[in-house]
DNA sequence: AAAAAATACGAACGATCGTATTATTTCCTC
DNA sequence: GAGGAAATAATACGATCGTTCGTATTTTTT
């Protein structure tokens, strides 16, 4: 429950912003009381991290892995992604996001964690562009880490354009250029 | 003078992380001192931007205006927006991706500001692809907005791998996904 | 029922935050 | 060189920061 509340605070204020005296008003803890639960800030940041994770891994992910291997899995995620952007229970958008591109020049554990965590993200858009391959529907020269790459970019440029200058066609652009990325590797039928 | 030392401390700790005792000591002026020069916070933030605007501008979009529009004028851009991000004289990284990362969730006139600037790089990059279609390299069908919506997921995917990651590959994969995407929208030769 | 652990509290710490006021210095012009 | 404007410094303010402490209350274990 106190998560949750710091998980809202961090999408919006950034995980610098997320303050203990602000967290304890809004959770209805006293600055202490609350405190006492984490031990110190970096601890609490730490441990928004890794409930974001989950989530992201509980809710964009895994709901893809029940989707036949191929093109559709890839789809699946990609979808879940895009919806976890825009409709996310986070009032200021994904924290992971947010922690990337706070964090990716301030070394340290929390630096550290996220990359890992993303570093994995990509793996597993690698895997599924693997798996598509190996079930015949991407070209086999295709390399997945690529793939991966340029599908991550999609995505960016997705929350880039929903979150900050709130363009109603970002979705459709998006689909638009996973649709053209996945066509392009596919196995032509010629 | 003052101005990069704070562009350099606001590239590494954010735009919030930019305090001016901080920023003073680094610029080896007093606190006060360096406060008279702006009057408030926000309006040095909105300098750091403005300038970190000017300099994207002069450094990337400007030079690219010099080739001849069609493909290689996109190009420019784009290999001069990869060497932006990863050779940058900012030592965390361009300025205005932390901003827009940070402010997307921060109402008020530095998120209307960004968004605004924002919008604006988008806007050259549709144009740059418009003349493109226009010199007969690009085919007409092609949606201009959408185009420079996906060549700035590269750019984004790019300063992702980069920053955060330290993908020595991050180059190759953002050049590879440009081309692939250019060879994609060209006029086809069949 | 007694002991132990967990949880929350209020108060206070030193530090730093952004900001305001008041002095001092620097520098250019007449 | 004197006068005045601009720049920097000194000092201080209230607020908030993360953190610690001692303590009271509740829960769990023994």
């Amino acid at each position: 429950m106190v998560l949750d509340h710091a998980m809202a605070l961090a999408s919006c204020k950034g995980l610098q912003g997320l303050s203990i005296g602000a967290l304890a008003s809004q959770a209805g803890l006293s600055k202490s009381g609350l405190f006492a639960h984490f031990g110190s800030k970096e601890a609490l940041q730490q441990a928004v991290l890794e409930e974001a994770v989950e989530a992201f891994e509980r809710e964009v992910v895994a709901p893809a892995l029940f989707v036949p291997r191929g093109i559709g899995r890839i789809r699946a995620c990609f979808e879940k992604w895009l919806t976890w952007t825009s409709n996310s229970r986070f009032p200021g958008g994904c924290p992971l996001m947010g922690a990337t591109f706070e964090l990716d020049s301030q070394p340290g554990p929390l630096r550290d964690y996220v990359a890992e965590q993303q570093g994995r993200w990509l793996d597993s858009l690698a895997r599924m562009v693997r798996s598509a391959i190996k079930a015949g529907e991407l070209s086999p020269d295709t390399d997945p880490r690529r793939l991966a790459f340029e599908i991550n970019g999609i995505g960016l440029a997705h929350n880039f354009s929903c979150r900050l200058l709130e363009d109603p066609n970002c979705s459709d652009y998006a689909r638009e250029a996973f649709d053209g990325l996945m066509d392009r590797a596919s196995i032509r039928q010629s």
